[in-house]
DNA sequence: GGGCGAGTAGACCGAACGATCTACCTTGTG
DNA sequence: CACAAGGTAGATCGTTCGGTCTACTCGCCC
């Protein structure tokens, strides 16, 4: 079964945590918009909404990651920028600008829920981990692949955040030149 | 009188945003931490608590403004970019890695609060035009200033993100030491 | 055929939400 | 002194929150 409630669930965690946040998120919305039932919930996921929206994350990360990797195989790292980018800033301005990243969402979660921050925090760790990958497979040493890797996620985030609050793909196209600039001299 | 209903209000609003995010942030957490009464928020902000965020927003975005500027009057671009991260990295370590910036978390707000974005997209904005005038002063040609400063904002948003999901100040090194490499070079 | 786990539908719980309201107290100014 | 404005305290509103519960249906495998 490949949508079953539990997938249903989570799509609509997704969708809605990129709208609303973590806390914006009610599990009746939750419930429309998967078209399940309540005990569902409860059913996959016995910790409650925190469960879910830790196994969201989790899975929305990998789920990128997974892409970032597809790409790194065949692209430089500066191509693999630009690529994520764009994939980045069609979706954002598809949506009206409404759809941010799950990731961000979750790790701008209430200090106090732990596992959505580890979720997140786990997730930006694994692309920057294929990102690295491709900058080593470059030949740049450990650390400055290590120390570079980390930061095109952090300015990939940040300028995504910065475009759906104003609404405006400016920063996501600053964000690609100099991160461009940054990846190509060495 | 500087520190009336209205500023203890505003101030505990930014600290709970920080800690909880906007939707995360409740009417009787703020009252309780700001020792207030309930009537006192719509003697203030008849429109409720979105208009409490609102203007928190602005005000926590006018306060790091007026500091960016200081620190770029005397310093390079380069000097402000490492002052300015270590007093996040400084801010969000003290705090227990909880407190993360009000601006990021009111740009993560529900994507229908206009006024709440459109208060986080102005601060970024007025952040980014002092970093810019920063780098004009210096030189640089003014696309390119522009850009720069956009995502230099971007860049250090996106590090504290992951800093306070991860609980770790590493997102915050990496971008001091990339962003400096970044407006090093020419 | 009988049983069982998964799924659906929806009532229901106490608690918390944002917001409104009355009542009382303080302060400063006419 | 009187009175208006601002502040405080807290009851109360209807709604929604996350979570629990019962009842019923369906498909599948012993």
């Amino acid at each position: 079964m490949s949508h079953g409630p539990r997938e249903r669930l989570m799509m609509a965690a997704i969708e809605l945590v990129r709208e609303r946040g973590v806390e914006g998120t009610g599990l009746s919305d939750l419930l429309e918009r998967s078209s399940s039932a309540r005990r569902s919930i409860y059913q996959h996921f016995p910790g409650g909404k925190l469960e879910l929206i830790d196994a969201s994350t989790r899975a929305a990360g990998a789920f990128a990651q997974a892409a970032i990797r597809e790409f790194g195989a065949t692209m430089s790292s500066r191509e693999l920028v630009t690529a994520m980018i764009r994939l980045i800033s069609d979706s954002l301005s598809g949506s009206g600008f409404r759809l941010g990243c799950p990731i961000a969402a979750a790790a701008y979660a209430p200090a106090d829920t732990i596992a959505v921050l580890d979720a997140a925090a786990d997730a930006f760790a694994g692309w920057a981990a294929e990102i690295e990958a491709v900058l080593a497979r470059e030949g740049r040493p450990e650390a400055e692949a290590r120390s570079l890797a980390g930061f095109i996620v952090s300015g990939v985030e940040g300028a995504l955040l910065r475009a759906r609050a104003s609404r405006s793909t400016e920063p996501l196209d600053d964000a690609a030149d100099q991160l461009t600039r940054l990846v190509q001299d060495r």
